[in-house]
DNA sequence: ACCAATGCGCAATTATCTTTCGCACTTGCG
DNA sequence: CGCAAGTGCGAAAGATAATTGCGCATTGGT
C-alpha cells in the first residue's frame, strides 16, 4: 500500500464520506468544489489506496433487541506471540465480541461486546470466555448508557496539522 | 419511535446495507429477493424509524495519520446526575474523543481517544482530561494492536434468536 | 363472501454514473 | 529556453440506476 499524497480535496472528500457515506457523487463534487468525473477518480483511488476501508449502514443495535453492552478487561497466563494470536482468532470467532484490542499496562485485551439481554451475555462470559485455555482473569464493566460513539477521524483535528505543516 | 414489525426480509436489508453502505438498490433488491421499489419503501422505512441511523465510510485513521489509540477509564468525584452530565458534554467537544461510555463499577467512564502521536495525546491529557473540574482518576491503557473491530449487529446471533421465538 | 389495507411488481420518467475526449498545467530533458 | 511527455481537469454522450404512479394480489377483519 502505497502513501499516497493528499491534497486538501482529498481529505475533505473523507470528511465528507464519513459524515454521510451515500452522498452522491455529485452531490460529492459540488461540496469539495471541483466536477462529477475527477470527483469519482479521486474517490476511486482512495477506495484502492485502502485509505476507505468500506461503507457501512449505522444499525441501531438497541432497536434492534441488543440491549446490553459490556466492555470485558482480559488477562491471560502467557503472553507469547502465539497464545495472543490464539486468543485473537477466538475473538474474531466470536459474534457477540464486536471489538478485540490488545493494550499495554497490566490488562492484556479490551473487548466491546453486545448482547440481547444479561443472561445471554453471562452465557457467553462463562461458557466461552472463561472456558477458554489461557485465559487468567476478565473483568467487566457493562455500558450503563453512551455518551458519545462516533467512530471514525476528527478531520478538523487533521486539518489544523495540515496547515500547521505547510 | 414506534416499534417496526420487522420481518425476514428487514433484517436481511439491514445486514446487507451494513455491510456495505454503498449498495445499489437493484443489487440491494437482487440479493433479497425482491424487486427494486418495494426494496427502497423498505429502506426508507427503516431510515425513518431510525433503524438505519445513517451511512459512513470507514476512513483508515491510521493511514492519516492517528496513529495511537488509546483507552481511558475516567473517574470522577461527583457522581451527581448534574455532574455526570457536564463531563459528557466536555467528551462530545473533545475531537480526540471518539467515543464515551458510562459504565457501571468502580469506573465511571471509558473513553476511546484517537491522537496522531504520543505527544499529542499526552498533552490532552494532562492539559484537558486531568485538568476538568471533577475528575478524580484517569487511567489510560495505549492499544498495542487492533484484533477485530466490527461496529454493528451481529446478525447470525439476531436470526438465530428470531427462528428461536418463530 | 365482501371490503379495506397492505405490499408487491411493472412501466415510464427522472436523475445519476460512467466513459471518452480534448484542453491546460506541470515536469524533465535536450 | 523550448519542446515533449505525463497528469489532472472539465464537458458531453451513452449506459445504468433511482424514483414515481398505478394496477393487482394477498391478508385480516367484518
Amino acid at each position: 500500500m502505497v502513501a499516497i499524497r493528499l491534497d486538501e480535496i482529498d481529505r475533505k472528500i473523507l470528511a465528507e464520506l464519513q459524515a454521510d457515506g451515500r452522498m452522491t457523487n455529485v452531490e460529492l463534487a459540488k461540496r469539495v468544489g471541483i466536477s462529477a468525473p475527477p470527483c469519482l477518480r479521486r474517490v476511486r483511488t482512495l477506495e484502492e489506496s485502502g485509505l476507505i476501508r468500506g461503507y457501512h449502514a449505522d444499525v441501531n443495535s438497541r432497536e434492534l433487541g441488543f440491549e446490553v453492552q459490556v466492555f470485558a478487561m482480559v488477562g491471560l497466563e502467557s503472553q507469547a506471540e502465539s497464545e495472543l494470536n490464539a486468543f485473537e482468532e477466538r475473538c474474531r470467532e466470536w459474534p457477540l465480541v464486536r471489538e478485540c484490542h490488545m493494550l499495554n499496562g497490566e490488562v492484556d485485551f479490551i473487548l466491546k461486546c453486545v448482547a440481547p439481554d444479561l443472561s445471554s451475555f453471562q452465557q457467553f462470559l462463562t461458557g466461552d470466555l472463561l472456558t477458554t485455555p489461557n485465559v487468567a482473569s476478565v473483568k467487566t464493566s457493562l455500558v450503563i448508557r453512551g455518551a458519545k460513539d462516533e467512530p471514525g477521524v476528527p478531520f478538523d483535528v487533521l486539518e489544523e496539522r495540515m496547515n500547521r505543516t505547510a
